[in-house]
DNA sequence: CTTTTTGCAAATGATTTGCATTAAC
DNA sequence: GTTAATGCAAATCATTTGCAAAAAG
């Protein structure tokens, strides 16, 4: 089951989704879901441009901005930011926590359960209705630890 | 005994802890420090120069920045983000956890225990040397939530 | 007296905006 | 043919930097 997708797989799941939302599919959509879907890690939307222009030039980074922005809205990736207050974005959609070294910003994925439904339940109470939650550690990874 | 500290009982604090880090007292540091423990509720540093502004014209963002980063560094504040990609001060530095609002970014403290124990392990495995863990949950607040 | 910290101004760097052009539908 | 999306350039905004002057120890 997590054979990996073609392109034609992807870009099927991305047209529905944007005709469902009313959205136009375009090139630079196709491309920017691609890209973001296959990569594993975290990427800027800098990154995401750099990695991109080769193949399209004329990409601007106002669309990748856009466009990722867009994704996250369709649930196709999560937007986040470290503690350094880079804007990062996650293909990994599902639950999952993260690592962030404070001192060379190396932000890890984390497999491991948390139960949040005590917080979850304490904002409830407050009106907030919340449909994701995310814990971030923050710490010295491995290589920044061993000076 | 949750008596508010005098600004002296927090200058001394604070000259405590720079005299151990080798740092010197300095009025800005002082005034940043006071203002930061006083306020309720999670500051930027524009909102601290604006706020502090008034009374000591001659302050600049530039030295609130580096302020701001000493006092995180000295445990007196956490710097944090939101998922906007906003860079704030919290002045509670015990475990907590807070809700931020997609659509407004209004950020709250959520006062309820997580056990984040199993990810600090999953952290640990991988080298990660984890000193501290913050869930962020994200949603539409009370005002957000009823158009 | 020596070294750190400050204030200022200028630089940086990521993200956003306005608007005419292009591409989707 | 209409409307949304793009590309481009310029604007914005928070944050950082370099450096001379001021303050701390």
């Amino acid at each position: 089951m997590s054979t990996a997708a073609t392109d034609r797989e992807l870009d099927l799941e991305l047209t529905a989704a944007l005709r469902g939302g009313g959205h136009r599919v375009t090139v630079p959509r196709l491309l920017v879901h691609r890209h973001v879907r296959r990569s594993h890690g975290h990427l800027t939307a800098e990154q995401v441009h750099g990695e991109l222009a080769p193949g399209l030039p004329s990409l601007s980074p106002a669309t990748i901005y856009a466009t990722l922005d867009l994704l996250d809205e369709l649930g196709f990736v999560r937007r986040l930011s470290t503690p350094g207050g880079t804007i990062v974005y996650d293909p990994r959609t599902e639950a999952h926590h993260h690592a962030i070294c404070r001192r060379c910003g190396r932000m890890e994925d984390i497999e491991a359960p948390v139960d949040i439904r005590a917080v979850e339940a304490a904002a409830a109470k407050a009106g907030f209705r919340a449909d994701h939650g995310e814990l971030q550690l923050s710490g010295l990874c491995a290589a920044c630890a061993t000076p």
